[in-house]
DNA sequence: TCAAAACGTTAACAAAAGATAAGGAATTAA
DNA sequence: TTAATTCCTTATCTTTTGTTAACGTTTTGA
């Protein structure tokens, strides 16, 4: 994938919540910064602030926590999704989290410093401004859901539900990492993919 | 507490975010409702779009989701608190929850209407967009929070740090809500406790 | 004030999940 | 290509949680 269409791509999805005229996406994409990232390389460290923010537009990406060692995955971004340790972006403190490719990926980057400088654009200000108020409300609304489903369902339900809204990219994505992300060990998930083969039989 | 200074309470929640001239402050307050809920009274219910935002100056409140006829309790907005089931604000589609008034509070209301109304007032159309932008983030990032407490740490480990982080509200508010809060049962939050009780004595 | 409802704890049992290990299949990397 | 690693499943055993019910206490509401 060229810049040209990457960068493409990061319009249609800023367009998707805020309309630009084509003056304005020529101030906007000033800002921008096309950046490859190779599999397995990391977009965010625990440790490291995480200066930028950005869109995949081609791969596919992995949020994981470390304790006592081990590696446990929390999210996911792929194409067309924003990707950044949003806490880390916002307040400026060390991220608690790492982010890698999970896939050879592209990914359309706005620095901290130049989403800044793009708020105090005149032109743009009002309409960055806009944009992130949506972009946060948008995450804010699939945190909110995630954690409905912690509190009211039980893992299996996870699960089916998962199946059934989760796309394809469910199957591209190692069993261990999804039972993470559902809070459970990945021995739990086998089993509950067995009671559900069995049903379902 | 009488309508103004519930209203200056407002005032100064919005300007822990956004700072305000009198005059802005002046046009914003034409915009605000000062109500009351009486305690067990509602604020939400499921099935209902969320025609408000409000902040608890005085009180408190109580999330619920009703499963299997059963409630569910998920969260909990105190004073100086923001309230409201923002899914359904943000998206003007139906409720999925319940919001109680755990005492009799004072809530200052901004209508969803009147909200629009704010964001295109010339005067103050820029600072509610940011005010409404670092709202988001704010509770994205507690949602980010919940959710990473929910993968990384056990029922028992989360329930030893709301103990450190939670303040003396903790101990207004029955157990078996904090129990859903936690994603578990409150006959096992009442096993936790006594192992924690154990150790520490 | 008094009866009813709600609350927290505990017990007993069942169900589910965690921990650990082993085995085979699939993937990866030299 | 081959050796090493990763991945998923399965089994066993332990721990935890869920379920239901009982009991005494506290709170609520008529």
């Amino acid at each position: 994938m060229d810049t040209l269409s990457a960068l493409n791509k990061f319009r249609k999805y800023f367009e998707s919540f805020v309309p630009l005229n084509d003056e304005e996406w020529q101030a906007l994409s000033q800002y921008l910064m096309v950046d490859p990232l190779k599999k397995k390389k990391f977009y965010v460290e625990a440790g490291k602030v995480c200066d930028q923010i950005g869109l995949v537009v081609k791969g596919s990406a992995r949020y994981y926590h470390v304790k006592d060692g081990e590696e446990i995955t929390g999210y996911f971004s792929f194409e067309d999704e924003m990707l950044s340790s949003y806490k880390s972006f916002l307040t400026r403190t060390p991220a608690v989290n790492y982010i890698q490719a999970l896939e050879d990926s592209i990914i359309v980057n706005l620095s901290h410093k130049n989403l800044q400088q793009a708020c105090m654009n005149e032109l743009l200000g009002f309409k960055m401004e806009r944009f992130g108020r949506l972009i946060a409300e948008h995450y804010l609304i699939c945190y909110e859901e995630r954690v409905t489903s912690f509190i009211t369902q039980s893992p299996e339900e996870r699960y089916s539900q998962l199946l059934e809204t989760g796309g394809e990219a469910l199957y591209r994505i190692p069993q261990h990492y999804i039972a993470n992300f559902l809070g459970i060990t990945p021995v739990s998930l086998s089993r509950i993919r067995r009671r559900i083969m069995k049903i379902s039989a």
